[in-house]
DNA sequence: GTCGATGCAAACTCTTTGCATCAGC
DNA sequence: GCTGATGCAAAGAGTTTGCATCGAC
């Protein structure tokens, strides 16, 4: 999906929930689809500032819901109480999380067998299973072999 | 592995890291295996006051991660900004959270393929994996049909 | 007696919220 | 112009920390 697809989407999805469409919201969503990487709300702010700098910090946790909830965004939590956020390019659920300790790194991994896995939880359980994450805290190979791990920051 | 047998564990394991087996800190160990679903640390805090009065908060937190460490309890992140800790009766780590968002109920259940997931994470991308965790959130097939969940409290 | 452990309260981090003002529609 | 959206600052939740005192070894 490009980022004016992207963008069409969210303007699509505020107006179909009667949500209004701001300078300030259109700022946050282009600093979110200029992320390569994972971002934090924090990061997010500050790149939305750069675009327009009368965005508030909580006008970007009010806003993050929102893109998440149009699945333009999707929350990575990874067990730090810090949320993670990713411009949500495919939309694909069935993604593992794979963290390098040493780095930090966040790779995102297919998991093609989460949607299995859900059903034979709606089986044993009688739940219905709505979102699925998988997370693998992971050390660096090469570091313990060589002194340094090429993801580094 | 027997609540008696644990605290065995615990006290060598303070002993052989050099740390010194006190009141509050049995206190937090028994409160913790009186547990038989999961808890958070400010349940841990009052269990623990209910043993010796004199716990503070202050001590659990100390506590926690030591008791993690020694793999004496196992520590369940869902996401919330809070986390959940659980008594940790065998020692496996392939077992997934299924969370019932209606009623916020936690579900241990058996993963194995983790551990070949694992496996594959290494060879893909060079990490040794330390940690897997799989959580699932679901809705409750019942209360959608009937109007209630049998697990609400 | 030494030095780690403790309680207390304050600090900290991330996030949410109340309220007066502002601006889409 | 109505009503939702905003910025600000303060509150909130969960957790961590500095420091003087206490107590296990």
């Amino acid at each position: 999906m490009s980022n004016e697809a992207a963008r069409d989407k969210f303007q699509n999805y505020l107006a179909k929930k009667g949500l209004r469409v701001t300078e300030q919201r259109l700022a946050i969503f282009e600093a979110a689809f200029g992320q390569k990487e994972h971002f934090t709300a924090e990061e997010l702010l500050d790149h939305a500032r750069a675009i327009d700098d009368s965005v508030s910090r909580a006008t970007v946790y009010r806003t993050l819901p929102i893109m998440v909830e149009a699945s333009l965004v999707r929350e990575v939590d990874i067990g730090k109480n810090l949320k993670y956020y990713l411009p949500n390019a495919e939309n694909n659920p069935q993604v593992a999380q794979v963290i390098c300790m040493d780095c930090d790194k966040i790779f995102e991994i297919a998991a093609p067998f989460m949607e299995w896995y859900g059903n034979s939880v709606s089986t044993k359980l009688g739940l219905t299973p709505v979102t699925q994450r998988l997370q693998v805290n992971a050390h660096c190979n090469a570091l313990k072999q060589t002194g340094t791990c090429k993801n580094r920051s």
